[in-house]
DNA sequence: ATATTTTTTTAGTCCGGTCTAAAAAATAAA
DNA sequence: TTTATTTTTTAGACCGGACTAAAAAAATAT
């Protein structure tokens, strides 16, 4: 019985990886265990890759072991997973893609940011460094995409953001709206109605104790917004 | 026993073939399909689908099953395949996508147009209308790619382009550059080294009848190019 | 017209990725 | 600490798409 317990012990440079071609849903599988571990930062069940997937727990152990034989996760049966270095490059790879191609819709093709994220879905598997580079140079080499999220260079370097949540800023503070956090449809689509993207002006003018809901202006606008609102919006 | 003798009834518009979306599989197959039909015009055998495509005879039966079940080919055992008109538009969506691709690769991104084949051979499966006409857009509704190709507009029709081949024209007919038969690497970067490109201004000097070679001025510069070289460039 | 060769199809296998159902381990509750 | 519950893994199946080997049909040659 094969043993899933896994160090990377080589070291692995950035042209190393795209030998080795991954399939589409290696692929997804290893972008989804970046993320929650982004989160969390402790290994990653099992259940909270299926869920996140929308698959079964079953098909994710299946993926697991082949993960950790290719030495691109940590693994140990019943103990959840972690990415080794080689596979957090490679997630990282894959975020630099969906990201970079996401600014490239937006900003190139006049997309709305509610629309690109299945879109790059797709585009984030094409393999072909070069023409990533070239994109990110393209588009002027952005740090980061349109939802506010950095974008990993080439290098797997991410330059990290400050920013806070507009729910932790406290009364009469002015920031500019910088992310999101919640990148669904509908949250996009609420702020454009509220016409708040990113790089408006907000300016706290109360806080509601009763709900937690806040009175801001953005622009030269006054508006309420609820607390899940605020708790989705970053500011700097 | 299924029968697979199937011609298109119902009419189909555009929008109609993006809600069945097709595999990777079942689009190169369509591809391909549409490209060997566009050389000989008849039906065509099951074997030379396999040689384009490098796979097996068995393999190709299998998938032209599918294919017919889903009205895409006209297909009846031991006869050969040809497209239904849904499958025909279908093809051409493809074939669109593709040059498009290479066209925003080499114009937008500066590749060279040696490098983009294969780029665009996985860029042709990204699934979204939307994207593809705003690509379109963006590129200025090009009607070549970069290799001279007609690019088939949103609606499948494609605007003819009047060109011959170099070995067919006579002695001091001068000519522009307007496409290439063969799009191999070797071949286009043979054409970059004698500085041969999309509008080249070509004047044919002199025809060698023992090999059948030419020699020709490409702007300023003059060179012989074999008869193999003549008929794989298009003028006009 | 018959035999031979080529082409095409069938039958059965394999692989990647998913699933269900059942077993095993870990965790929580009594 | 024993039992109940949840989580995770295994075992076995299926599906799409490919393959090999063998059978069947079509094309070619004699």
């Amino acid at each position: 019985m094969a043993q899933y317990i896994l160090y990377s012990t080589s070291s692995c440079g950035v042209g190393e990886i795209s030998k080795h071609t991954m399939t589409f849903s290696e692929e997804n599988y290893l972008k989804t265990i970046y993320h929650l571990t982004a989160v969390s930062d402790t290994d990653v069940s099992t259940n909270s890759i299926a869920e996140k997937m929308e698959t079964k727990a079953s098909s994710v152990t299946d993926m697991l072991k082949k993960l950790a034989e290719k030495e691109l996760v940590n693994y140990v049966k019943y103990q959840g997973v972690s990415l080794t270095e080689k596979g957090q490059l490679a997630a990282k790879m894959i975020v630099r893609k969906h990201r970079l191609w996401e600014t490239f819709l937006v900003e190139k093709l006049d997309f709305s940011w509610d629309e690109v994220h299945d879109l790059a879905e797709q585009l984030e598997h094409i393999k072909s460094e070069k023409l990533i580079n070239k994109l990110d140079n393209f588009l002027g080499n952005p740090t980061e995409d349109p939802h506010g999220d950095a974008i990993p260079d080439a290098s797997g370097r991410i330059t990290k953001i400050e920013k806070q949540l507009l729910s932790e800023v406290e009364k009469n503070r002015v920031g500019i709206c910088v992310g999101v956090k919640d990148t669904s449809s509908d949250f996009l689509k609420y702020l454009d109605k509220q016409e708040i993207a990113l790089g408006s002006q907000i300016e706290i003018i109360e806080k509601e104790s009763f709900d937690s809901s806040f009175r801001i202006r953005v622009g030269t606008k006054e508006i309420t917004i609820s607390n899940k609102i605020a708790s989705n919006l970053y500011i700097k």
